[in-house]
DNA sequence: GAGCTGACTTAGGAAAACCAAAGCCAGCTA
DNA sequence: TAGCTGGCTTTGGTTTTCCTAAGTCAGCTC
């Protein structure tokens, strides 16, 4: 009942929560400009210039975002001046952060030369890092990840093609072989 | 030297390795593929089928994917059959799965009636969560972490307008405001 | 009360991404 | 050696995403 890789084929990805993340935040201009709120930027045209869009996209996406209840509008006013909206990040935006996270760690590692900017625990000056771990309290390396049924599983209506003998990734040759 | 928020506008975004991490998986059909990737997926046909895209555009993924040292292509053999390619992860696309952990916990949360998959440690059954962890141990909850400049960051050229009285994220009333 | 500025919207168009349907090819099986 | 199957490619067309350039509008400042 467990082995939930081995009978691939018997259950779709349908109402995958990995799909549904993506519909919401499943292009770049929408999380360059979760970036940008994450680091403090609030105002309409310094989320364009930062993220690097047009101003009608991000006219679109800010929209978008509000509407998907990751940001909030809200007034706000400077003295001598008038009264603006800006955008900040409600809880439900800023529980993508670690998402966010997760990008810039593997971009440091694999995609630019060196970082612009560090992470740090405010508290101690450590370096931060995205890590899986189970509620027992155990770092979970990639290899010891265990998929298993959720209550939201749906079975497929066709059999599809015969399986190869499926694998948990953590299984494949890709984990033991030397690397290149 | 460390409040980089409070001066936002005197470096730039142009390095970013959030921004370089979406070049290489910045569009929801290739997450799509890494997740059947993760999930054991290795046919052509499979990884088409199972992550709802054509072929043609499996085709064009997988390419880049290959090119991009995401996946490896590799010729396997099964019993009474003639050689063909498998697709499997190396290590810099596994590298990718606490984003995709990340993503699915956040569609777990916001995106899904019940999560269709759960994720578990493969020794101790526990439920596994991704979290951000300083080096010297502590967890990091959103509003300890503390931006700073890294070897790579680049000072913007055009000192741009003038900004609001910029605050890391945690500081935000989106953080001790009452919840919606 | 004219001008400026921040915050957008509108218009028109280019590029990227995606789809369905059909075709092609290698190499087993019969 | 004819047919089947997995693994693609080609064709043609639609949708999405993004751009530049220009216009609008509210409400301070002068």
């Amino acid at each position: 009942m467990t082995d939930l890789l081995a009978r691939r084929d018997t259950w779709s990805t349908a109402n995958c929560s990995i799909a549904a993340a993506l519909d919401v935040v499943g292009n770049r201009t929408t999380l360059l400009l979760l970036r940008e709120a994450s680091l403090g930027t609030r105002r309409f045209d310094d989320f364009a210039h930062r993220a690097g869009v047009s101003e009608p996209v991000a006219a679109t996406r800010l929209k978008q975002l509000v509407a998907d209840g990751l940001l909030e509008r809200r007034p706000y006013r400077q003295p001598g001046q008038r009264t603006r909206d800006e955008y900040l990040l409600t809880p439900k935006g800023r529980d993508l952060l670690p998402v966010l996270a997760a990008l810039r760690q593997w971009g440091d590692t694999y995609a630019v030369d060196e970082p612009s900017i560090r992470v740090a625990h405010r508290d101690c000056g450590a370096p931060v890092q995205v890590r899986l771990r189970c509620d027992a309290g155990h770092d979970v390396p990639a290899d010891e990840v265990a998929v298993l049924p959720g209550p939201g599983l749906l079975p497929t209506t066709p059999p599809a093609t015969p399986d190869l003998p499926a694998q948990p990734c953590h299984t494949h040759p890709c984990h033991t072989r030397s690397e290149t």
